[in-house]
DNA sequence: GCATTTACTAAACAGTGTTTATTATATTCA
DNA sequence: TGAATATAATAAACACTGTTTAGTAAATGC
């Protein structure tokens, strides 16, 4: 029966027109102006029909966190190209923090709000999550075998990296950078002069 | 009349009865289950009486701040004891941590949440932030005058230290530490030891 | 062509923050 | 002391929220 088929694809087809609204409300106006109601007016669909195809409003929002580790990881994988494994970290850092900084919405989702990692709690693992973080981990074994960096554990070095640009990056996003009474170009560029002199205090 | 005074205490009174009961309700049950008429039911008011003594809730959460900062400020001024700036540096920042760990609730409304920093974009400035950053920023500053960490911008190498331990107290109450898949004491212990590193890739 | 499954939705439920109109109490002043 | 005023508290409503239920209309299977 093709109909089963074509029934799947529509399925599908609805699910992608509700994460592109979602997806589209979310950037624009955030988590909290991005009702079922304002979604369903948005597709042109009564706010019951999105219960058909997603469970909750919290798995809606945990595809759209998929969707921009998907981003991410495009973007860091682009440094794939950089034989020198410690000019590589600096990229990656560099990359991480920009992405952050210019997505600050799917900055929240995938690393500051709580809501995301609930749906994970089920299917125990942090898919989205390890993919980049194995990344940063390969790129850092890599570093430490040409000894390129302080000698310390690998895991220790990768939550220190992980650690420093996400405070960076998070406290600047959640407007706790103010403390710095400068101007926000001033500031950002205070961001990545920081995450330089990390490098350097890292550096073998 | 000392009736204006007893009224204005009595006033007081009762904004500091709602504190406390929101305050109260937040630490056992987080910020989205405080709703106004679960504080109003609590305090055995009406919920449009709470309107009489706070603009809104954000400003309700906004004193709580100020309280958590009070707590955390008194902690960290303990360490004033400590002669040597580099250790005085070290114990601030496994308090700071420490804080952070053991009370997540307050630490989401200090330094993570959005709500609070919207009250204070109309009053210019970010005090309880400052008082706190101003004592990690004078540490520093005899650090640098006893030539005991590596040299550099004051104010970059206290970025560098307050986002990192951010870092790893905001992915650590935030879930993110899940990928390490450790258990959640030998999480802890690691984050620790991550601090520590930090502060022998600091020393000079 | 009829029975069944599927797709969809109107309406309701239980909650949220906040405002308005009204009542009861306390204070002021003649 | 008694009438006028100011203050304190609230019931009820408003405009939302996420989610569920019961019912309808269309597509599918036989």
């Amino acid at each position: 029966m093709a109909i089963k088929e074509r029934k799947e694809r529509e399925k599908q087809e609805m699910r992608n027109l509700i994460i592109e609204s979602a997806t589209q409300l979310f950037l624009k106006q955030g988590y909290d102006k991005t009702s079922i109601r304002i979604i369903a007016d948005d597709i042109e669909y009564s706010p019951a029909t999105i219960y058909l195809y997603f469970k909750d409003k919290d798995e809606i929002f945990y595809v759209i966190h998929e969707n921009a580790f998907d981003i991410l990881d495009k973007e860091l994988r682009k440094h794939d190209v950089i034989a020198d494994p410690f000019e590589r970290l600096a990229a990656l850092g560099r990359t991480y923090m920009q992405f952050g900084i210019q997505n600050p919405d799917y900055y929240d989702l995938m690393f500051i709000m709580r809501a995301p990692m609930q749906q994970i709690r089920n299917e125990e693992k942090w898919k989205a999550g390890e993919c980049a973080f194995g990344y940063l981990i390969s790129t850092l074994e890599a570093c430490l075998e040409q000894d390129r960096i302080r000698k310390a554990d690998l895991h220790v070095t990768a939550i220190q990296v992980w650690s420093f640009v996400h405070g960076l990056v998070s406290l600047y996003v959640r407007e706790r950078m103010c403390i710095l009474m400068m101007p926000d170009d001033a500031t950002r560029e205070m961001l990545y002069n920081s995450f330089d002199l990390f490098l350097a205090n890292l550096k073998k």
